[in-house]
Order: structure tokens, then sequence, then C-alpha cells
DNA sequence: CGCTTTCGCTACGCGTCGTAGCGTAATGCG
DNA sequence: CGCATTACGCTACGACGCGTAGCGAAAGCG
């Protein structure tokens, strides 16, 4: 889902290169400014698009950072690597990676912010990033109940349920761990979340030397 | 720890009403217009005050924000309901409750979105809110292992890492789905919440009544 | 009572937002 | 090719919020 304003069919097309300069000026500047401090003008300077040019295609702030910031996240995906575990430990760090970034940091926490007012941005965010996520879970669980790993579901809102739960759990994590502890989500502090996440609380917590099983 | 403008001890005193009035008013219009279309003319207006007696106690928007949502979290402790489980699902649902209103996500939200570029606001947030959040997790664990809930830790310093993986996952878990999911952490999520963190994913799901372990 | 500081008020400079208007460039269609 | 249509760059503009300065008056402290 695109956050663009429409386009018309005749006449002069619209620069395909200018979108993708002025997405990636918008990153850019998400990096060196954070979000209060970015400005349209700024953007278009950096972009070498006429200010003009980019309300033409966007309706304002929101709608563009909202879409360059979606890009981020397309690289996401569920490598197949063999257990439950390690499944989660991948995905949790390719998601650690992509907040890793400035740009993502910034972006992400801006526009989510922005969204406790606004309804519609929020629906732009659910089906523009988190979908995408919420895909992985879902994928992951299919994968581990077929491996024996995870019991099957027999109520199908229970799975739903327990689907959204595992999601807000990792993402979450994560990004509270990123954003708000303003802590690396590196290999060592995966390793432990995904033991709290399969084994519970109550295991034994694992050796610093990297006991793993 | 205050973001305030320090205050002389000689001549005519602040007006402690006036301070009351200016933070009470930043969460009303909060609620009502949202971090990025607040104006510190409209909270002087609502507050009855004038607009430089607002800058000569906060700094800027991002100071009084954050002086106005750590009111809200002096509300959270930790009741002793006899179990880690019931412990756990009370002080969540505590946050929960606290999160549930505009003023909380709108307020927490724009702070924390801002603080990825300015590291002074971040030490602030640390401070004033989510230093009182993680002694509730080192308090839980300690009555927790007091029962035999929970093993004891010999070394401290994976004792310090496992406690700051938990308040990530719990904290992170609850604003992930209050302000991403944007669905409510009702009594119901929690506990499936609870039997997550403490039991794994392996663990059977509850059932839709309600059982209870 | 004087000294000090706060308070309300008005006014101001600055920067950003978002838009209007214009001339020009690029495309689709007949 | 010639025309209609649209995008583009540019400049200028009004509106608005930020943060500050200056003033007279009020309220405490010694």
């Amino acid at each position: 889902m695109q956050s663009r304003i429409p386009v018309s069919r005749a006449g002069r097309p619209r620069s395909a290169a200018a979108d993708a300069a002025i997405l990636a000026a918008t990153r850019e500047a998400l990096v060196e400014l954070g979000w209060s401090k970015l400005t349209l003008s700024d953007v278009a300077l950096r972009a070498g698009v006429a200010k003009t040019t980019l309300y033409r295609r966007w309706a304002g702030k929101n709608e563009l950072v909202v879409d360059a910031v979606a890009e981020l996240f397309d690289e996401l995906w569920l490598p197949d690597r063999g257990s439950l575990a390690a499944d989660i430990e991948g995905v949790v760090l390719q998601f650690a990676a992509i907040l890793a970034r400035a740009e993502a940091r910034n972006g992400l926490m801006a526009v989510v912010a922005e969204s406790t007012r606004d309804e519609a941005l929020r629906e732009r965010i659910r089906c523009s990033i988190v979908a995408r996520q919420k895909r992985l879970v879902l994928e992951g669980r299919a994968r581990a109940q077929a491996r024996g790993e995870l019991p099957a579901e027999p109520d199908a809102e229970v799975a739903a349920r327990t689907a959204d739960l595992i999601f807000d759990v990792v993402a979450g994590a994560v990004v509270h761990r990123t954003l708000v502890s303003a802590e690396p989500a590196d290999e060592e502090w995966v390793r432990g979340f995904t033991r709290v996440l399969l084994l519970g609380l109550a295991s034994r917590p694992a050796e610093p030397g990297g006991e793993r099983g």
C-alpha cells in the first residue's frame, strides 16, 4: 500500500528517478537530522527536486516518511535453519540489523508516534510494515508445527491470538531493547531472548560461555 | 530527576499551582492534539498562564512533555500477590492501564521518538520513566527467588543482563501491543503473555475459558 | 521598606509549512 | 508533426509556531 497522491495517466509521466531520489534523501535526512528537525525543503534540496514536486506526490511529512521507512523492511524474510530456535534467532537478528540503522530507528519511532493520533496513518503502517513482519510469525510457527516442535492448534481463533501475542513479544522486545534501552540486540542478547521465549523464565539461565541446546 | 530550569531561592517564589496547571494542560493537549500539533501557546492558554512563564520553567517542548508524562508512571508499584505469575500479571495490568490512557500513549511515543536524536533527552527518560519500571523487575525476581520459583543467580553480571532482558520483553510487549497493534492489553492477553513468559512457547496454550495454574 | 524574582502582556525575528502562479519540459494521441 | 495534458523548477506568499526581549506590576524575603 502506498501513501502517494494518485497519478494521472495522460500527459507527462512522473519521473521514477525523482521518486527514488526523494525517498533516499528522506532516509538520509532522517539519519542526520531526526524526525523533528527534518524539513521538506531540505529533503527536496538533497534530492535535487523542487519542493513543489514533493508535495505533488505526498500529502505531507508523515506519508513521505512512512514510504521511505517501509522500504527498509522489504528485506525481511525467514531463512529455514532447521529448528524453531534457530529460525527465531535468524529473523530476530535480521530485525535487529534493520533497527541498528539510524534511519530505521528515527523513522519508525516518529511514524509510530504520529500514528497514535492518526488512524489512517496507523492503517498505512499496519499494511506497509507490520503485516510483513507478522507473516514471518505465521510461517515460522507452521514450520515448527510441521517439525513437531510446537503443538498443533485445534482452534483457529486461539491460534490467531497466540500468533498476535508472539508477534508483539518478539517485535516489542527488539524494539524496546534498541530504542528505549538503547543497547544493541546482538547475538548474545538474541540467544538469551530466544531461550526465554521458548523455555520460559523458569528454565536455568544460559552460561556466559555460550552453551546452546 | 526533573527537567526544569533551576529556580532561584530569593525573591518571589514560583507558583506551585501554575506548575500543576501547566503539566495538566500539557497532558490534556496531548490527548486532544497529539505531539506534533501540540503548541506551547495552546498549553499556556489552557493552563491560564503566559507563554513566557512556560519558558521560564522548561527549556522547550521535549522537557515539558517528559515531565508531564513521567508523572503518569509514579503510580506503578508491585503488589505482592503470592506467586510470580500473579505478580507479573498485576504489574503488567497496571502498566497496561497507564498505556490505555491517550496522554500516556501520545506522550511516551513522542518523547521516545524524539530521544533517538537527543542523548540528553534519552537520559532524562531513563531516569524519570524507565528506571522506575526496571526496579519492579528486580523486586519481582527477588521475591520469586525467595519463594523458590526462580533459581538463584550466582553470577551478578549474568543476573543483571537477565533482568534487562526481562524488562525489555515485558515493557516491549505491552508497548507494542498497545501502540503498534493498537489493541488493548486486557486480562486475557496478560494471562497469555504471562504464561509464555514463564513457561515458554513449547507449553500447551491456555484454554479460552480461562484455565489457570 | 527595599531587593529580588516571578508573572502577564505585547511585540518581534526566525524558520517551516503548504500553496499559488508562471513559464518550460516531456509525453500520448490523432 | 502538432496539440492537449501533465509534470517540473522556480519564486513568492500568507499562516503559524518557536523562542526571546522588554516592560510594568505583583509577591515574597530580610
